[in-house]
DNA sequence: CTGAAAGCGCTAACAT
DNA sequence: ATGTTAGCGCTTTCAG
């Protein structure tokens, strides 16, 4: 074996032992229809056989190319997550790059400084439910190739799953039911979806003549549950959305422990479908979206974006699954 | 500003703007205590007013460091590894350490050709519940720096939660509600915990006087639930384990289905005490571990590993949680 | 189509 | 304590 005491063969052990210059190496194994088909036949042969293996780090230098994609998400213990998760690291992986994760904890600083670790070791981020501000990520977008998820800022490539159409099943649906006064249970300050929602429930609402009320924000999670639901029993209104289903699920329990029946004097509804939903009791009357594909899309677009052109604003479509959380207003 | 045209500075930039030599900045940015504080100083006020960032890639390329740990886990919408995940993301970023996570689908296959992809663009790797075979990773062992979480392989570092310890709580607690007769529905063939708990409930099993009956293997998943359920049924024991808590809450739903009360006619155990589990119905009777810090230690381990002392085989100690899925057998 | 040679930005002997 | 000088392994002009 040709390789040099111990050590990983590099493209010189290959240059030497196929008798060419390492230019042709670096060239049959990048740009194969660059050069000869017999030579690059020799040189993969040869590589092959003393096992060489190219080192992205060394690549990665002159080229610039890291063939690394940087994934944030703001809280890798939402179950919501995972689909994205997913999603990204199986189309990350499918065209030849590598997934760097990064929990943010709900932190826009952590975000930040994570960003800015990260440049220089990555091609690109993909941003998942962003914590900072409109100004921050579009100064960002300027200097880093991102792509942003449930999110979207003028200017800046985004897949988002329909929180409007969606709002508005929810919303018909619960009118459907003869609902006609609904709370918001928001999420965080810094949450652009919750301000979307929100905004899309208001509008909706109008349109049914139901009267909507804002409570909160309560933390995205089960332990916000308890409080959201103490805020909509004072609050009496018959049918209650939460911010998402972590948050529904804690208010199921806080319900369920105060003696309030779930459909019968409060229907209750969640966004993202994450598991769980489907066996908590009630099952949860959720909107679902496809955020594997979403997680896929993002990753797409991030590694496709040309510079100049228009940034793509993706949106996927959402769908009310309902179970039985929700039911007729009884009063 | 003294940037080239544009492009971010180098170390080149710095050392030519403060009036020292490349190798100084070096220095003063990595060994800050093997160079004079005045000039350290001078050098680090003028890296900052240059808006000077290291290039982790030029950096590593040289030193063979990369600063980066790959995280490979055998499932990732198994909210089981949301706790390994976020602490060993944690504690590589505590450690100044970038976190790259692999989903390798329960594949073998995807984990090998992974980790073969990430040799040398990562110091080292943690491994949870490894489909590999003992072999392979003794052998990867030998080339690779790793550290496994959920499995244990001799002469290599790892972390696991306590299995024969709780596996051996898991059984008095159902020799204790009368129980005489069990059956473990098994995990993936492959899995290297299936087959220590199955080994350590007979072990358990015999000094109770209890008979245990494996059946399976079953997906690890919700989905094997309904014939992990049906198989249970009709081998007629009246207290069953789960292989996981995913498995458990699928048998959950399909003894519900078919009127099998739990824990009336069947008490049923899980293990890993995953998000759901105690509002799933009825609340799942699990063993639960941190599984959080055992993501924390095994980073820890991994970076803190020396070549040539023993491997380090930490064990987490696990505790039952005793839900409504078990209670007294009646036959 | 292929080879020679100059870097990419940083580290690490080796000198001074 | 600091400067000089080779590289690390690969890409990429520029010649031929």
């Amino acid at each position: 074996m040709a390789e040099r005491n111990g050590k990983r063969p590099t493209i010189y052990d290959v240059a030497q032992e196929a008798g060419v210059a390492t230019s042709t190496v670096s060239r049959a194994l990048a740009n194969p229809e660059r050069v000869n088909a017999r030579t690059r036949e020799h040189v993969l042969t040869v590589a092959e056989r003393l096992g060489y293996r190219t080192n992205p780090l060394a690549r990665a230098l002159p080229s610039g190319r890291t063939q690394t994609v940087a994934l944030s998400v703001s809280d890798i213990t939402n179950p919501h997550f995972f689909g994205v998760i997913r999603g990204a690291e199986q189309q990350t992986r499918a065209a030849g790059y590598t997934l760097i994760l990064g929990d943010t904890e709900e932190s826009p600083d952590l975000e930040t400084s994570n960003i800015e670790r990260l440049s220089g070791s990555v091609d690109g981020f993909v941003i998942a439910a962003s914590r900072m501000s409109d100004e921050q990520i579009a100064t960002l977008a300027t200097s880093h190739r991102l792509t942003l998820l449930s999110r979207q800022v003028p200017g800046v490539p985004s897949v988002i799953v329909d929180h409007e159409d969606g709002t508005r099943q929810i919303i018909e649906h619960l009118a459907s039911l003869g609902h006609t006064s609904v709370v918001y249970l928001a999420g965080p300050r810094r949450s652009w979806l919750a301000s979307r929602r929100w905004h899309s429930i208001q509008a909706s609402a109008a349109r049914h003549g139901m009267t909507a009320t804002r409570l909160g924000p309560f933390p995205p999670a089960v332990v916000g549950g308890a409080a959201a639901a103490d805020a909509t029993i004072g609050h009496g209104a018959t049918a209650a959305i939460a911010h998402n289903d972590l948050l529904a699920i804690g208010m199921l329990r806080r319900l369920a422990a105060r003696d309030v029946h779930v459909p019968r004097d409060l229907s209750v509804v969640g966004y993202d479908d994450i598991f769980g939903t489907d066996f908590c009791s009630p099952p949860l009357t959720t909107l679902a979206g496809h955020f594997e594909e979403a997680g896929r899309l993002a990753v797409d677009l991030l590694l496709g974006s040309r510079r100049g052109g228009p940034a793509p604003q993706r949106v996927l479509p959402s769908y009310l699954v309902v179970r039985e959380s929700t039911g007729p207003a009884l009063r």
